[in-house]
RNA sequence: GGCGACGUAGCCAAGUUGGUUAAGGCAGGGGUCUGCAAAACCCCCAUCGCGGGUUCGAGUCCCGCCGUCGCCUCCA
């Protein structure tokens, strides 16, 4: 079956084909690093890892390109109160959010260039938009001519004059043409800001101009997939597609996909608005799976309300996923049990795959791999064992592994204490043969207080930390 | 004001090219197992914001209304 995506520019799914068979280039917009990265941009970087690693799962080849935006206004502002060279200050926001990726086992992109490094391709592809009539420069300014551009708003699907009007009453430029012309080339104000020798003098990208140069150095002309948060389609990603396409005459990408904000209290949660959770303050608390079950908990298009309810709930919900992956307690390999269990196995594999396959519906492919779980535990309890359950499991991790999901607990030999607390299960073992049965619930009470669970069965008692 | 999205059980949420019993998780109730507990298993728990319309048939299409949210300025 084939995979369908919804394409933000035709407002449909489609049917996915790339450009070139069995590769998938794809540029995501990446963060503007002047501050430590919150769960919006984890749960950005969740949803593209996921589509990415489906990608991979149905055997095409990713180029993956992510930017980092280390030359801005905001960078600049902030390094400038606190006394720290803008580079710098964005050099060690970017370390640190490939640190929160990596703790959120987000895969690494193919490329992440920096607009700091890619000042030639940015001034190359500004000259090319002057020569062909669609930029101009203005007093060390260079803007873009959006009126040159005769499609100008076909993604974010807003004409000019919309956005002329609440321009105008916000800005008087000017230097501008037209005041819903943007600017492409930034000339250097003050010293104290980043600035690059260009044919228009010294100065810095605009904010858009960036993700076209990289999507045409690293990728070409035209990519199949397109993606970043609902928030940038206007203005930035109809810039882009205007700077590319004039540029270049040829579509920047097949398909623009897009996610839906986090929100906080009902609110977009945003730097600006200062009600934001960072990833490192949510790893805290939390483990990385429990934040990747909350956002494929849900589609990827829409809002998700962000609170310590659903937070609660996708931790029960990842306890659900591993009780799968709990050892056989017997060994039936025969049987109708045993062909249940491998009949649900497929089944599973097949309606995960439909779901995916289905826009990435992430969280339809969840609920199977809850009804995979469900089959594993019910044939685990009628003794099936042996081949066809570990098979199951293998299936159930192999399924949880193309969403991103480790769903490793934190393994009982893990840690120095263990030997110790399979001393006292021994012990308490004897003292239920006993049947002093106070003295075995209050050894098992006072691990538990220490975080240790202990769990009776037949077949003898196991323990695992608390979740 | 313009553009767009969403509204499914107590909570989260899938399902909308119309068609047998509206996934799944959490919480809750009942039961099995257990010395007890935990875990697991079994059973129960919605007619889809409201009002019209199209249709043999609508959660799924159309119209209106109400509500929530996003973008229109930096933002994943």
């Amino acid at each position: 079956m084939s995979l369908r995506v919804y394409n933000t520019l035709s407002r449909h799914k489609e049917t996915f084909v790339p450009l070139e068979p069995d590769m998938v280039r794809i540029y995501v917009c990446g963060p503007t690093v002047y501050d430590e990265a919150h769960i919006g941009h984890g749960m950005s970087a969740i949803i593209f890892d996921m589509i990415r690693r489906y990608l991979e799962h149905k055997g095409f080849k990713v180029r993956h390109v992510m930017n980092f935006t280390d030359v801005d206004d905001k960078i600049i502002d902030r390094a400038l109160r606190s006394g720290q060279d803008p580079l710098q200050l964005a050099q060690r926001y970017i370390e640190r959010f490939r640190e929160h990726m990596a703790a959120l086992h987000v895969l690494p992109p193919t490329v992440t260039p920096r607009v700091s490094r890619t000042i030639d391709e940015i001034i190359d592809m500004v000259s090319r938009l002057i020569e062909g009539g669609y930029a101009y420069e203005s007093e060390g300014d260079v803007y873009f001519r959006v009126r040159a551009d005769d499609d100008y708003g076909k993604l974010s699907r807003r004409d000019i004059d919309h956005a002329v009007s609440s321009d105008r009453q916000r800005f008087g430029d000017e230097l501008k043409e037209d005041t819903a012309d943007f600017a492409v080339w930034k000339g250097q104000k003050t010293a104290t800001e980043p600035a690059w020798l260009s044919p228009w003098g010294m100065g810095r990208p605009g904010w858009h101009i960036e993700c076209s140069a990289m999507v045409r150095r690293y990728l070409g002309a035209t990519i199949d997939i397109h993606g970043g948060g609902n928030d940038l389609i206007f203005p930035h990603h109809e810039n882009e597609i205007a700077q590319s396409e004039s540029c270049n005459a040829a579509p920047l990408a097949r398909i623009w996909m897009h996610n839906g904000m986090l929100q906080l209290r009902g609110e977009k949660m945003s730097k600006s608005l200062g009600n934001m959770v960072t990833i490192a303050e949510f790893l805290d608390e939390h483990e990385a799976d429990v934040f990747r079950i909350l956002v494929l908990g849900s589609h990827y298009r829409k809002p998700l309300a962000y609170d310590a309810e659903i937070v609660e709930q996708a931790k029960r919900a990842l306890a659900r996923l591993r009780s799968g992956l709990r050892p056989p307690q017997g060994s039936l390999d025969t049987g109708p049990e045993v062909e249940h269990l491998l009949a649900a196995a497929t089944k599973a594999r097949v309606r995960f795959e439909q779901a995916m396959d289905d826009d990435f519906n992430s969280a339809g492919a969840l609920g199977h791999l809850h009804d995979l779980v469900k089959a594993i535990n019910m044939a685990r309890d009628q003794g099936v064992g042996g081949d066809a359950f570990t098979g199951a499991q293998d299936t159930l991790r192999d399924l949880a592994g193309i969403l991103g999901l480790q769903l490793s607990a934190a393994a009982p030999g893990a840690s120095d204490a263990a030997p110790f607390i399979d001393l006292l299960i021994e012990v308490r073992t004897e003292i239920r043969k006993l049947k002093q049965w106070a003295l075995a619930d209050t050894l098992r009470d006072r691990l538990a207080e220490h975080g240790v669970i202990l769990e009776d069965s037949r077949t003898g008692t196991t323990w695992r930390w608390q979740d």
